[in-house]
RNA sequence: GGGCUCGUAGCUCAGUUGGUUAGAGCGCGUCCCUGAUAAGGACGAGGUCAUAGGUUCGAGUCCUAUCGGGCCCA
């Protein structure tokens, strides 16, 4: 009977999960609900979480969703859980990509270009673009359920933003922490632009370029042998041989040379631990000065033949810069004499024969050595542009004693015999491994900056007045050819071939080809911490947890000097102002410290563009070009004025600083309290990509400005070469981080955060990468409006740990919707229908605040501990399945809490719905169904407590409709609630695993009658149950009634005597039996194997011991060291799992036929009242015309089927033919029809 | 070329400190239910755990090498 108002909103016939989700969406903001959730939890101690700021000038993609969907997950659950989450959202708006874009859109995209446009015209473009797809960014957030503060973002260009940036680099740069020196990069010669390895890797192409292989010739060093033991000082007297055929260095050249690179690196830390070995080979080599080498193999030849090496290269025009030869650690070399020529080469020995091809020369081997004998042997360089004046420049060294500047023999460890002749010509300006290479050269000076930099090449790619004559003002590529050519007419060109290779071009300027190029840039000395960062990242938990010691520590261990500086327009201006006599810097920390500059000027400039246009933003004032306008009075120097670098900074850098940035640390008011809360992170998360952007920049800028109380490490700084290179910064002293007062904001590592989800890359439909143009993915809106929002989420939970890498299947996020949502919207839907049938009423309070108690009202309401068993299961699974989500959310494990969910979920609906059915379906009103319902009640309304962080939407469907239906007391949201907490006295672990045994139990019944082909509709008589462990027997005994049921079996029995039904095994345990017996193990499983096992269960149930003869030992196991398996015989319709042995007895008696009879005339019934669509209480006439023995059957069984069917009566007349379902009832043509009445 | 990571059923993925019947979902096959019903459920088939060595009483799990995929860097 259904009650006159329903107390549960009726479900609608069809539901839909985006309609409802919307709905949840207008009912959050029209109650502010995150905005309470934040404000319920004031003063409550907080769970801090970081926003990896995304750039909003592209759309949305499913991966931003993940990131997003995580990044939601957690902080909901800890909000819950009582803590204060506040969650600032923030963009990241500077870089290259921006600019690019702006530059697209306006047809143009060099540098020139971009000046000809102007700077100013060109920036005001960025800033538009920079939220061109806010609203996209905006709605993808919104519709997903990612509760962030949006009005308050922090934004990256804006005015308080930079100047906490500013700040920061200040900061460092007065612990001269900051400096200038060269990087070698891809450069665009033609469009005077460096370009970023993305951009890099899209413009390869194969090409053919020369391949040369040239000869050095070394000087000779008549009287080596006789001077090894001579003091440095007469080394040093003596000159080269060369030298003496060339012009001798000046003086001033040298000292150029120094001046020039003042603010040369000193500190770069090595590549890999692979270099410092050759560095120290280097050394040990270095110990007796160059020049004077006397191992050299070619030593005892005759003074007079000429010993040269053959060295090979594929940039002929790199030659001129000519500086090292380099040679690889671990290559053996030949001193091969050249027949043909009558000279000497060195080679590398496994290149020797296919040199010899290659020259068509003879060559025989004289002897051969390691690359390390040959380290500081002297050569003359093809071109003498440097050589002429610094050939014979040399250098103290560090540990004593000193070297050649140049043109000798150095290890490197990149050397390979793939190609060439396994010596490499150095020109460190046009190459990164080149450059690295000189840096550690410098590194073993006195004074790092006495080798210079050669570099013959203008930044467009022309050669400059340093170049031969013939070449000044050309292209450097078109050189070549050229080169070629002297170099052979010279003689010093031993052969020449082209080789095909990838090479890349500019990819806006096709035609263009790149070239590495030393460009000055400004680095941040964070090589120098790299052990404070490892300090810092070993506190760190990530997860998945080899990002700590894998990728992050690895790259970590590898750090090397942050190249801070681009020479673009958007982005955040270097703060650095150089006086314009002097070369001096200062710094500056905020824009009114530069207004408080002596005689400022300038900012008119920006003071008319606003004048101008008043819609210009204010945050345009500390960015180019206005803020490079603004220049005051020197300090240094008398009428000199200060000037901005031209330089802004790279934009991970601004990533990097958000934790601070955000608040505009120091300057805004209240900020540095703001951020001393706020600081470290407990929890960011961004995908793997980010390993190298954002987290190392978080963690690195945060580990120099926040660094617990010490400098680098003695250690650190002991290797890390000259330690006074920056002649411009102040002395390095312990300037405090945060000279801010009280508050301190030194802290513990780790920071700034305490924990990382490192998340996959998103895949495909196919796998691969998600590609636009290959429309191989959905957009995220489409599966917003098909599947909704928890759909998309509860399959990024749920289907994969999150590291792995995901492909975003419209499938799977089908499958992962049906497996959860739509089986948990069924129990739902099931309840609603039935409680508002019965009239279930839930009382004033539902569980939740002060008013607990006031669940008694509800209609029949008990208590737990009194109602029946399956009550009592379900509600202990329920609270087992509180503890353990809340245990791995608490460890950032959504996975496993989500499959615990599923699991619940499935119990939920296949065992506690299912079984409980008929209690609900009952016409009495009684104690038991009221249970039902109050149990069925409470598990839904803490369920949704419990998906509220995953499923968000959905969670407060559930919640609204269950729980705010009457009463106001309980919170307006399950988004308002707290996290429901395990209550222990509830749980049965017995019970748990009991039925657990039950529904192992019933399932191998099933796979025993499909065995035997019986289907459920066939009542039999028996079934034997064999279980493998007997302390559950007397519970399961006591179940028998379900276990008959749910087999449609009549009768249950539990035998432990079953030898003829099934076979024993005895298996050691070998967990125990391994660590106790080692070696012994195996041979004690073989005993047992042949032991008769009917005969050991015996002695084991009597003795409760085996003890067994294993190699002329007695070997004793206990009752728990072994396990019985059962297997059944064959033979028998049978089952066997873990559990156990069923059997069932196959027989049918007339009886048990009859009865499967009646069940499918039943059956056939009940599927023609659900084609005629009849009400669930809907009664009828049902009329049978069939064969007289089916006719008996279903006399006999009337009432039975008249009580399933809701059947009047049943009638036996000839049915009308139109009307009747003809249909076969176990080979009885029988029609039926039946009628509403 | 280097580093990291992955390779488990037709597909997508789990797999606890190494422990002896390697799991789930989808798909497939057979069947059940028909008062959650354009749903739901059961059962089954399907695996040399990439390959080859090694460590161990015992390896999907640890080590080495190789092959293949991905990412980052060159």
């Amino acid at each position: 009977m259904t009650s006159e108002v329903s107390m549960f909103a009726p479900l609608p016939a069809k539901f839909s999960f985006p309609e409802a989700e919307e709905r949840v969406l207008a009912f959050w903001e029209k109650h502010d609900i995150f905005g309470q959730s934040l404000r319920q939890r004031r003063g409550a101690p907080r769970f801090v979480f970081y926003e990896g700021p995304p750039t909003a000038n592209g759309l949305p993609h499913p991966g931003h969703c993940l990131t997003r969907a995580m990044k939601d997950l957690f902080p909901r659950y800890q909000t819950m859980c009582g803590k204060l989450v506040e969650r600032k959202a923030g963009w990241d708006t500077h870089g290259l990509p921006v600019e690019v874009e702006v530059c697209k859109e306006l047809g143009i995209h060099t540098k020139e270009e971009i000046e000809s446009y102007g700077v100013e015209k060109f920036v005001r473009k960025c800033i538009e673009s920079v939220f061109r797809y806010t609203r996209e960014w905006e709605q993808m957030t919104r519709r997903l359920g990612f509760w962030v503060n949006l009005e308050e973002a922090y934004v990256t260009f804006h005015q308080s933003y930079i100047e906490s940036v500013w700040w920061g680099l200040k900061t460092l740069f007065e612990r001269g922490l900051l400096y200038q020196g060269h990087k070698v990069v891809w450069w665009w010669a033609q469009g005077g632009t460096a370009l970023s390895a993305g951009e890099v890797g899209e413009g390869y192409r194969t090409v053919q370029d020369p391949s040369v292989y040239i000869r050095f010739p070394l000087v000779s060093e008549p009287e080596a042998s006789a001077r090894e033991t001579e003091p440095e000082a007469s080394a040093r007297e003596t000159e080269p041989e060369a030298s003496a055929r060339e012009t001798e260095p000046e003086a001033s050249a040298r000292e150029q040379g120094k001046e020039a690179r003042k603010h040369e690196d000193p500190k770069q830390e090595p590549r890999a631990s692979a270099r410092a070995a050759l560095r120290n080979g280097n050394s040990a080599a270095s110990e007796r000065p160059r020049g004077l080498k006397s191992a050299a193999p070619h030593a005892n030849l005759d003074p007079s033949k000429r010993v040269s090496l053959l060295v090979w290269t594929t940039t002929p025009w790199t030659l001129i810069s000519n500086h090292f030869a380099a040679v690889g650690p671990d290559i053996d070399y030949s001193l091969v004499h050249d027949k043909t020529t009558d000279e000497y080469f060195y080679i590398a020995t496994a290149l020797v024969d296919l040199t010899a091809e290659k020259l068509k020369h003879k060559f025989e081997t004289v002897s051969t050595c390691s690359g390390t004998d040959l380290v500081g042997l002297r050569y003359l360089p093809p071109f003498d542009c440097y050589y002429k004046m610094m050939g014979a420049q040399t250098a103290q060294l560090k540990e004593g004693g000193e070297d050649y500047i140049g043109w000798r023999v150095t290890l490197a460890d990149f050397v390979t015999l793939d190609s060439g002749t396994g010596l490499v010509h150095e020109a460190p300006a046009y190459g990164e491994v080149d450059f690295d290479l000189l840096q550690d050269e410098r590194r073993r000076l006195a004074d790092f900056d006495t080798i210079p930099l050669f570099n013959a090449v203008k930044p467009d790619g022309t050669f400059s007045d340093e170049a031969p004559e013939q070449y000044r003002g050309r292209w450097v590529k078109d050189c070549d050819k050229d080169i070629i050519a002297d170099l052979k007419e010279r003689s010093i060109l031993m052969h020449q071939e082209t080789i095909e290779h990838e090479y890349p071009f500019c990819p806006r300027a096709e035609d263009d080809p790149l070239i590495q190029y030393a460009r000055k840039s400004w680095f941040v000395r964070t090589s120098q911490f790299k052990d404070e960062f490892l300090d810092n990242n070993a506190g760190i938990y990530w997860l998945p947890d080899h990002i700590r010691a894998g990728r992050f520590g690895d790259f970590l261990r590898n750090n090397v000097d942050w190249a801070l500086s681009r020479e673009r327009y958007w982005g955040t201006p270097l703060p650095i102002w150089v006086c314009e006599k002097t070369g001096k810097m200062e710094a500056i920390g905020s824009y009114a410290e530069l207004l408080a500059k002596p005689g400022v000027q300038g900012t008119e400039v920006w003071e008319q563009a606003k004048a101008a246009d008043p819609e210009l933003p204010e945050h345009l004032k500390v960015h180019k070009p206005y803020i490079d306008a603004v220049t005051y009075d020197s300090q240094f120097a008398e009428g000199a004025r200060m000037r901005r670098v031209t330089e802004v900074i790279d934009c991970w850098w601004d990533a990097g600083s958000m934790p601070f940035a955000q608040w505009g640390f120091p300057h805004l008011e209240g900020s540095v309290e703001t951020f001393a809360e706020r600081f470290p992170a407990d929890f960011i998360s961004e995908a793997l990509d980010q390993t190298r952007g954002w987290f190392y920049g978080l963690l690195a800028i945060s580990t120099l400005l926040f660094r617990s109380d010490k400098e680098p490490r003695a250690s650190a700084r002991a290797d890390s070469g000259m330690e006074e290179s920056s002649p411009d910064a102040e002395p390095r002293g312990l300037k405090s981080a945060a000279p801010l007062g009280f508050v301190n904001l030194q802290r513990d590592y780790p920071h700034p955060y305490k924990s990382c989800i490192v998340l996959g890359l998103m895949m495909g439909e196919d796998g691969l990468k998600m590609s636009k143009r290959k429309k191989n993915y959905r957009e995220p809106s489409y599966v917003f409006d098909h599947y909704g929002a928890d759909a998309m989420r509860w399959f990024f939970f749920s289907g994969q740990t999150p590291w792995t890498s995901v492909r975003f299947q419209e499938a799977s996020i089908r499958d992962a919707q049906r497996e959860f949502l739509v089986r948990l919207y069924n129990v739902f839907s099931f309840f609603t229908i039935y409680a508002n049938i019965d009239g279930f009423e839930v009382g004033g309070d539902q569980g939740e605040g002060p008013r607990a108690s006031a669940r008694a009202a509800a209609t029949g309401y008990r208590p737990v501990p009194e109602r029946n068993e399956l009550d009592r299961w379900i509600i202990s699974e329920l609270h087992r399945t509180i503890r353990i989500v809340r245990e791995n959310l608490d460890r950032f494990e959504n996975y496993p809490a989500a499959g615990r969910l599923n699991d619940f979920v499935d119990a939920l609906s296949n065992w506690y719905v299912r079984r409980s059915r008929d209690r609900f379906w009952r016409s009495e009103k009684d104690q038991d169904k009221w249970d039902a319902y109050n149990t069925l009640y409470e598990v839904q309304v803490t369920l949704s407590k419990l998906i509220a962080p995953f499923t968000p939407f959905f969670a407060e469907t559930v919640y609204q409709n269950l729980v705010r239906i009457k009463s106001s007391d309980p919170p307006l949201s399950v988004h308002l609630c707290d996290y429901p907490v395990a209550d222990e006295s509830l749980i049965d672990e017995d019970l748990a695993q009991e039925m657990d045994l039950v529904r192992q139990i019933v399932s191998l019944g099933r796979a025993a009658r499909t065995a035997a082909k019986l289907k459920v509709r066939q009542p039999l008589a028996l079934v034997e149950i064999i279980l493998a462990r007997r302390e559950h027997t007397a519970w399961l005994e006591a179940h028998s009634e379900l276990i008959a049921e749910e087999l449609n079996i009549k009768q249950v029995e539990f035998t432990t005597e079953a030898d003829h039904y099934v076979t024993y095994q005895i298996k050691p345990d070998f967990k125990l039996i391994g660590p106790k017996f080692g070696k012994l193990a195996k041979q004690i499983a073989a005993a047992l194997s042949k032991v008769d096992a009917a005969a050991g269960r015996q002695s084991l149930a009597s003795a409760g011991e085996l003890v067994l003869d294993v190699d002329g030992r007695q070997v004793r196991l206990t009752d728990h060291e072994v396990q019985v398996r059962l297997e059944a015989r064959p033979g028998w319709s049978a089952a066997q799992g873990r559990a156990g042995v069923v059997v069932v007895k196959t027989e049918l008696t007339p009886e048990l036929t009859e009865e499967g009879l009646t069940r499918e005339v039943i059956h056939h019934v009940q599927g023609l009242r659900k084609e005629l669509n009849l009400a669930y209480e809907q009664r009828i006439t049902l009329r049978v015309e069939t064969t007289s023995d089916l006719q008996a059957v279903i006399e006999r069984f009337a009432d039975t089927i008249k009580r399933d069917c809701l059947a009047e009566k049943i009638d036996f007349s000839a049915a009308p033919p139109d009307e009747a379902r003809a249909v076969k009832i176990e080979g009885h043509v029988t029609k039926l029809v039946v009628t509403p009445c």
